[in-house]
DNA sequence: AGAGTGTTCCAAAGCGCTTTGGCTGACTTG
DNA sequence: CAAGTCAGCCAAAGCGCTTTGGAACACTCT
């Protein structure tokens, strides 16, 4: 059942049927309702190929998937993934993942955008300067970059958490009580949100006229080995902290095991903070020590994303409004004051 | 650039144009070097939109991705999704995820049918006499499945791991070792693999002429917490087991952390052996006792399965052929001869 | 009554490709 | 040498929608 053959049983033009179907305001209400019923009735539904061609939008958003033998996606991909189809799904949005080498995503960037094969995308994790961000905004393409960028000559909307602020009353309480070494195991600096996590640490050291010693930080790729030898390096160290504040629960799992090979105990010996994304597979209140977390479920942010790229598609939303939400701190037992 | 452009500046037809470059062989060898050349030297790339009204292809293969607030997408998809994407980029190839209500993944299979939105499926976990299946099969587009249905009237293609000779190995292996107390922690029992990995177990056991008691199998969703809580109420029944098998990497984590509550030790008190699909930031070789594994890579199934639907796209595989990997069987130290 | 103003609808021209059916001219074949 | 074959090319008809540029008609206003 297509267009012709449903204007010929209503003995109308394609045109107004096209036009009762979409909306226009050029046809009376009798004939958009007696189209509007035939159409359901034949359980008629408009060809996405032939309305793509014609209108150049696919009603689809696009990400671009970095790819290669040695490139892992991250797993928190997945959470954002739920969040995202979550919301996408209640409006009939599909989601075109475009692999992509990791050492080239522009080509694929380009080759979407050329052929109109998305109406939107969104980028994840820009870096500082990221070379993604510059590049849709100059193809014109509408997106929204989940996390930010630094350094870059012009403004784009995004949606981000407060890693700054999160991590800054995380060392503020653990400084609070009283510790006097303490470390930071990060993501991988060159991550914009490490940056901002570290600032974080700095700026809550700093008022309490302290800094954060090259030994005391650790930025790495967020595993649970990487979490253990980050820990080791630290514990093992002539002048252990007392603290630490990481920055994943997987490290943090590498983090415990640490401890516990050393023979150190969670509180009493070391402080332990991270921040948690919200997994359903795995919970901080059951770490064997139930862990005190920033969290922030990347999973709403997901959904925020789609609903905020659907708006830029329908042209409700515009310019570069940038979000940031604030991210609680969940105090649990891996805290405790300094051991005397 | 488009092809009446440039079959006009190359004093062709369009349709010589589109045979030179689309391999028909109805063109001399030397008019489809000047028509390759021209198309390249002008960054000609045919527009898909067109192309797909055309000829009802587009280039995609495509995901029912089911959504909902209580619906976690399982952690492995990640890997399996790098393992896809690794390969369909070769192929340029883009992978379509289509939300749909959980409990009505139907409707979202017949839309992408019918919208011929994509030229693949693959349908991941079929569970027992999956309807998923039954539907794509009558609808009649090309499909894959990763993992096996049962008792379904039909044959089907699918790639597979040998979930059944794989629990039965590390049975087998644990029996050998003189465990009496055979315990196993395994996935949702209406997923096809638990029911396999389950019968592995069993077959196992009834070779020595044992059986798997009920209070010694449990089946949950794989977390860290269930994983957890099934250790606690096996290790504490008053005839606990002395080994384990257990049905992902995640759910050992809780083992493990049972293990340590009660102040029990792998492998002196428990034999622990678990199924690892190799996960990049999460490696058994790393827990607190290296944990032995059954280990199939779940990354290099998606590549396979993108492989496999590209052929199926192209005409090259048909047939409903079944595919099952074997599983290695990986020891390390968390399994030691039953205590004395 | 004639001009002006809306409202409602339509024919036809795209969108950019693939594919059908056919034409041309050169080359074999008996 | 007439008939048949075949390689190589083309014009035009789709694919199924949206959108442009009117046309037709009823109505109001001076």
């Amino acid at each position: 059942m297509n267009l012709k053959q449903l204007s010929h049983m209503l003995s109308l033009s394609q045109t107004t049927v096209s036009r009762a179907l979409n909306g226009y305001p050029e046809v009376s209400e009798e004939t958009r309702r007696r189209v509007m019923d035939a159409a359901k009735r034949h359980g008629y539904r408009p060809n996405p190929s032939a309305r793509r061609l014609a209108t150049g939008k696919s009603g689809m958003i696009g990400y671009v998937l970095p790819t290669g033998a040695a490139v892992d996606i991250d797993p928190h991909f997945v959470e954002f993934l739920s969040g995202l189809g979550d919301y996408a799904r209640s409006h009939e949005l599909d989601l075109v993942l475009s692999p992509a080498d990791a050492d080239d995503e522009e080509t694929t960037y380009r080759r979407i955008v050329a052929n109109r094969q998305v109406d939107a995308v969104y980028i994840s994790s820009p870096r500082p300067a990221d070379r993604r961000l510059a590049l849709v905004n100059t193809l014109g393409i509408p997106f929204i970059a989940h996390g930010r960028s630094e350094g870059l000559d012009f403004d784009y909307p995004y949606l981000d958490i407060d890693n700054e602020g999160a991590f800054h009353e995380a060392a503020r309480l653990l400084l609070q009580l009283g510790h006097k070494r303490l470390a930071l195991i990060n993501g991988n600096e060159r991550e914009t949100f490490a940056i901002h996590r570290e600032r974080g640490v700095r700026r809550a050291l700093a008022a309490s006229g302290m800094t954060l010693g090259e030994r005391l930080i650790h930025s790495v790729t967020m595993t649970e080995e990487n979490g253990y030898r980050a820990a080791r390096r630290l514990l093992e160290d002539s002048e252990p902290p007392t603290a630490i504040v990481c920055s994943s629960l997987i490290m943090a799992l590498g983090v415990v095991r640490a401890v516990r090979d050393l023979g150190l105990t969670i509180p009493g010996d070391l402080s332990l903070i991270a921040h948690d994304d919200v997994f359903p597979w795995l919970r901080p209140e059951n770490f064997p020590v139930p862990l005190s977390t920033t969290r922030s479920s990347i999973r709403l942010a997901g959904a925020r994303v789609a609903e905020r790229l659907a708006a830029r598609i329908s042209g409700l939303e515009e310019g570069a409004r940038g979000e940031v939400w604030p991210v609680d701190l969940v105090v649990r037992g891996s805290v405790a004051g300094a051991p005397v």
